[in-house]
DNA sequence: CGTGGTATTGAAAGGTATCAAAGCACGTGG
DNA sequence: CCACGTGCTTTGATACCTTTCAATACCACG
């Protein structure tokens, strides 16, 4: 179990970006906005900050606040009574955590690396979001491509073999972080593609359903087919994306990175 | 696998119900509409009819179409290369299809039972989804909760034994047929509630991520331990509730029945 | 009464979980 | 500078659950 730190201080309201020069500007439920739109999330908009580890907000807890990820990486989970965790979903720069109109979490929200998130609160944003079918366009479009998202990792869970699922983590890691930083991961530079994984093992088992023993071994397997180097615990080099994209048990043309 | 049967006729146009009388009225896409929206939904929506194992799209091809299901059951799916498939969605009635903004089905539709869809142009639909915000409102709310739904089937999917899978199905089924019927499935009626499958042995594997065998042997071991009784194949009475709820793997107080 | 689709049951194989131990990296304090 | 503790990771041995392959049973229908 992740021990929860208490950290009362620096949580809240860090030096703040204006919206124009935002790194998540483009990507973010705020993209489609124009001009007059962002004077008015500039105006309510706070930040808030937290360390790798701490919790966000427990499942059945009030939030009193819906936010974009600015940086970092957030994990929802959901707990069983006996202790089983299965993460269900994860968020990382330019993805939008709470939903409108239903104040109450239905999952836990944790810090999986330290976390930069740009707030607004509840009742101004849903205000907001009726009077502005942009804003209310762009989130319904960002929740059809999480529900896609989801169904897309209902398969891996339902389906594929440690192996393939350990791949497609991998895969789907490369893409994104590719996406960033506006490049295709099929284009290999020179010596390999790498990858930094944002989680421990155990959140990879969380994620993925499997043990953080088998997300080991199966690390190791790979290595040991030299499908992946690794240097260090936590950088994976991908000399061969498409060898990887075939473990993986996908389609080679899995659309283009998105 | 499961045999298309190629049936030309028929599968269009059966006689239109006036969307005041349309049994899905308060849950569909337009639950929140008002008498003016209704006339116009009413002049620009038409029928659709499968029956049970027939194809309404497949994965790649366009959709020139979104839809409400009236009645009958419809399940999203993805397939590997290799044949391996998982249910992503199971759609009952009240339920949307499709996506606004994108025309290309991203799953393989199935008609799981006969099927009536209410059908919408897609070009029409995404007019009146820009300029009528009671129904993009409501589509966001709706694609929401799919979001949920698709959330907690990650956890079933990652984390429940294979008897915790099957009771957790049924509880499910048990709650939306209890909705539509507007009744609450842990007032039991005497002698149990009872549920109809709509779906075969392997539809139900595949939705559940096990094997149809897998499917079958624990349905007979919780009739064994008395957890249910079948009258036939495909109906299935539950004495106790609260029993197979705790069977489920799930809180006793997972909510009000939705 | 046979036929095809569907469902049940059995035996054996295989993959992942579980339990247990050891390795590694890093920061702290002697 | 090194010993030590802690958290994370790797590796090993075994158990268990689900899959796989195979045979049989059920049921509606022609």
């Amino acid at each position: 179990m992740t021990q929860v730190k208490t950290i009362s201080l620096d949580s809240c309201h860090p030096m703040q970006v204006p919206c124009a020069d935002c790194p998540i500007r483009y990507r973010a439920v705020c993209a489609s906005c124009e001009a007059g739109d962002l004077d008015r999330l500039d105006a309510s908009k706070y930040y808030r900050r937290y360390q790798a580890g701490q919790t966000v907000a427990l499942a059945g807890e009030r939030m009193e606040f819906v936010a974009s990820v600015v940086s970092g990486v957030a994990g929802l989970s959901q707990t069983m009574e006996d202790g089983r965790t299965q993460m269900v979903g994860l968020l990382l720069p330019s993805d939008f955590l709470g939903r409108p109109g239903r104040a109450v979490a239905a999952y836990d929200v944790t810090a999986l690396s330290d976390l930069l998130l740009c707030c607004f609160r509840r009742k101004p944003f849903e205000d907001l979001l009726r009077s502005n079918p942009r804003i209310s366009g762009r989130l319904l479009d960002m929740t059809l491509d999480d529900l896609d998202a989801a169904r897309e990792w209902l398969l891996l869970l339902g389906r594929k073999s440690a192996r393939e699922k350990i791949a497609s983590f991998l895969v789907i890691l490369a893409r994104r972080t590719a996406a960033l930083r506006q490049a295709d991961p099929a284009e290999v530079p020179m010596d390999g593609i790498d990858i930094e994984l944002p989680l421990t093992r155990e959140a990879m088992a969380d994620y993925l359903g499997l043990t953080l023993e088998t997300v080991s071994r199966q690390i190791s397997a790979l290595r040991r087919d030299e499908v992946i180097r690794l240097s260090g615990k936590r950088q994976v080099i991908v000399p061969d994306f498409a060898r990887l994209v075939a473990e993986s048990g996908d389609d080679a043309d899995g659309g283009l990175p998105i």
